[in-house]
DNA sequence: CGGAATCCTCCAGGATACTG
DNA sequence: CAGTATCCTGGAGGATTCCG
């Protein structure tokens, strides 16, 4: 089975007639939405980091995951990546202009949760209410 | 094995001291980064939909995924679930009037995604270049 | 110090079939 | 029409060990 089949959701990347960017934006939410590149960002706002510095930054990343994150984000050029030869070896994460224009609107974002937060947790706790006495 | 051990992740919601709203970012960033419930929140702006209206117009889902997913924004106060009853029965999804202020930032992020994307496959590619030289 | 390699677990998400 | 139930797979993410 070699996927004969006609392309179904990654390839169509417009389905709205009128502009609208949907399955685009679905794409970036999915990078933006894992659980630690955008912490990386927000990190890295203020000043570019070592990698044990990062990781001690974002407390409770395992290396695994925060390697793999810094690699696709230095992929998708929103950081880059500078080694300092030397003993020991250093290297030097820093976000790239691309990666800083990220920051403005994932705070715009965060803003919405912080604000949205108090009224959601109502709302599944109600939620939940009613679940119970059914 | 019943978790004795010290909170981790998700219990130190700010781990900064300057007022960075990371972790709670981050949990929203979860909801909104999941393959479908923005484009459901995207597409209910228009106009309060059916469910196979919603499947439809979002092509791809699973009725599995679109049922999971509305059920979680319902929850999360997000969207409203109204039951007309009748033959056949119709159950009518409307955005909440928190749901539709989550749109502006999303869409914001979806602006910087269109803006950035040359840039990120151009990067992408030049990087995937540079591994399959060496 | 900055990773790569390996192994494991859990769950998002798809496919299909059934129900009221 | 609007779901729920069941089964299955890939990959995110954690823990641990090894390496230059």
């Amino acid at each position: 089975m070699v996927a004969v089949e006609e392309p179904v959701v990654h390839d169509q990347v417009f389905h709205e007639p009128n502009g609208r960017d949907c399955r685009l934006v679905g794409d970036i939410l999915a990078r933006v939405g894992d659980k630690w590149s955008m912490l990386v960002v927000m990190t890295l706002l203020d000043a570019p980091l070592h990698f044990n510095e990062l990781k001690r930054a974002i407390r409770g990343v395992s290396q695994q995951m925060l390697s793999r994150n810094l690699r696709a984000l230095e992929r998708d050029g929103l950081l880059t990546r500078t080694v300092h030869v030397g003993v020991p070896v250093r290297v030097e994460y820093a976000l790239s202009d691309l990666g800083r224009s990220l920051a403005g609107p994932v705070q715009a974002l965060g803003a919405w949760a912080v604000e949205a937060r108090p009224a959601i947790e109502a709302s599944r706790a109600a939620f939940d209410r009613e679940l119970d006495k059914i």
